[in-house]
DNA sequence: CAAAAGTAAGTAAACGTTTGTTTACTTTTA
DNA sequence: TAAAAGTAAACAAACGTTTACTTACTTTTG
C-alpha cells in the first residue's frame, strides 16, 4: 500500500492559510489551492471531505490548537493576578505577530458564520478550551479581587484589547514605523489590571 | 427619460447586508442578490461599476457613515471624560444591537483584505472619520486624566470591548437567555473608565 | 397640446470562466 | 498483486459580467 506523502498534506494546510491570509477567505479555491500546492485537486479531497470540512479542521485543529498551547505555555491557573495576566497578554502578542495567517483566520471565525459556527460547537462540545484561563479567574473572584461576571464578559473586558492591538501591529507594518511594541503591551495590560481589580481589596490584602 | 426607481435602489443595499449577515460575505454573488431583490443583475450595474464597486460602497456609505452618526448623537468632544465614554458605548450598544448586518459587514472589514483597504483609505483620506473622538480624548490628555497613547492604541483600550459585547450579545440570541443588556454594558464601561483615568489627578482635581 | 423622437432604466438570456467535486486511470509500496 | 495515494481531465452548477432588447418617462416638434 502506498503510503501518504506528510510533505503534501502539511502544504495543504500552509499553503491555504497563505491565501486566506494575504487574499482572503473569499478567495481561496480548492483548485487554487491545489494548483499553489502542486498536486492534484482530488489529493485534497483524499484527507478532506470537502471544502468547509477543509476550513473546519483548519480552524479548530490547526490554528485554534496551536494557539491555545502558545498562549497557555508558562502560564498556570495559580499565578498571581497582574502576573497571570501579563504572561497571556505577552504570548498572546507573541505568537500572533508571528503567525499571521492563524490571526487572519481567527478574525473571520468571528464573522464567517460558517467558522463562528464551527468555534461556537467546539467551545461547547469540550469545554475545555482555555479552560486553565476559566479557572485562574475563578480564583480571583473568590477572593474578590475582581468582580463576579460572566466568562465571555471577563473575556471582553480582558482580552480583546490585546487582540485589537495586534491587529494595528499588522496594520502599521505597511506604515513607515512600528508603534506597538512589548512595552506597550504591558502598559496596555496594566491599564487593562487597574481597571478590573478591586483597589480596597487589594489594599486590604496588605495590610 | 425614465426616472430610476429608488426602491430598488435601497432594495439592492439592504438585501445585500441581509445575504451577508446571514450567510456571510463569501456567500453573496451578484446573481442571487438580483434574484433576492427580484431585479435583473444588469440593474446593479446601472449603480455600481462591478461587486467590488457594490461592497465597498456599502461598506463605507451605507455602513460606517450611519454608524458614525449612530455612535456621535448627543455626544460633544467637550463632555467629561466618563460622561462622554458612557454616552459612546451605549449609543454603540444601542446602534449595532438594532442593525446586525452592518455589525456583520463591520466585523468583515476587519478581515477581508479587500474591505480593510477600503476602510484604511478612507480612515486616512478624510481623517474626519470619528474626529469628535480624537478631539475628546485629546482634551482629557491634556488635562492628564488619561495617558497620552497613540490615537489606535485608546480605540484598543477604550471601544474594543463594547464591539466585543455586542458580538457576545448577538450569540446569545441563539441561547436560553441574554446575559448582555444596558446595565452590564455600563457595568464593563465603568471599569474601562476606571482602568485608564489617572486616580491621582482626579483628586486633585476634587481639592 | 397630442404625437413622435430621444434616452436612460430595466429585463431576459447568455457569455466565457471558475467553482466544488468526481470519474477513470496510473503510480507506488507492503 | 492488492490497495491506497495520487493524477489528469472532466462534470454540472454557479460565478461576475455583457449583449440585445424593451419599457417608461421627458422633451421636442407640427
Amino acid at each position: 500500500m502506498r503510503p501518504k506523502n506528510l510533505e503534501k498534506e502539511e502544504a495543504i494546510r500552509s499553503i491555504a492559510l497563505k491565501i486566506i491570509s494575504e487574499e482572503g477567505l473569499e478567495n481561496l479555491s480548492m483548485q487554487k489551492l491545489a494548483k499553489a500546492a502542486n498536486i492534484s485537486p482530488r489529493t485534497i479531497y483524499i484527507k478532506y471531505e470537502n471544502k468547509e470540512d477543509l476550513l473546519v479542521k483548519l480552524f479548530i485543529e490547526e490554528v485554534l490548537g496551536t494557539y491555545e498551547k502558545a498562549i497557555l505555555e508558562n502560564f498556570n491557573p495559580e499565578m498571581g493576578f497582574a502576573e497571570g495576566m501579563k504572561r497571556l497578554w505577552l504570548n498572546t502578542f507573541h505568537y500572533l505577530k508571528n503567525n499571521k495567517p492563524s490571526f487572519s483566520l481567527i478574525q473571520y471565525g468571528k464573522s464567517s458564520p460558517l467558522l463562528n459556527k464551527a468555534f461556537q460547537e467546539k467551545n461547547i462540545q469540550q469545554g475545555e478550551f482555555f479552560a486553565p484561563i476559566h479557572r485562574f479567574l475563578k480564583t480571583h473572584v473568590k477572593t474578590g479581587l475582581i468582580p463576579d461576571l460572566p466568562h465571555d464578559v471577563h473575556r471582553a473586558l480582558l482580552f480583546s484589547p490585546i487582540q485589537d492591538l495586534v491587529a494595528e501591529y499588522f496594520d502599521h507594518l505597511d506604515r513607515p514605523q512600528q508603534i506597538i511594541n512589548e512595552e506597550l503591551v504591558l502598559t496596555c495590560c496594566e491599564i487593562v489590571i487597574k481597571g478590573i481589580t478591586n483597589q480596597k481589596h487589594h489594599e486590604q490584602l496588605k495590610k
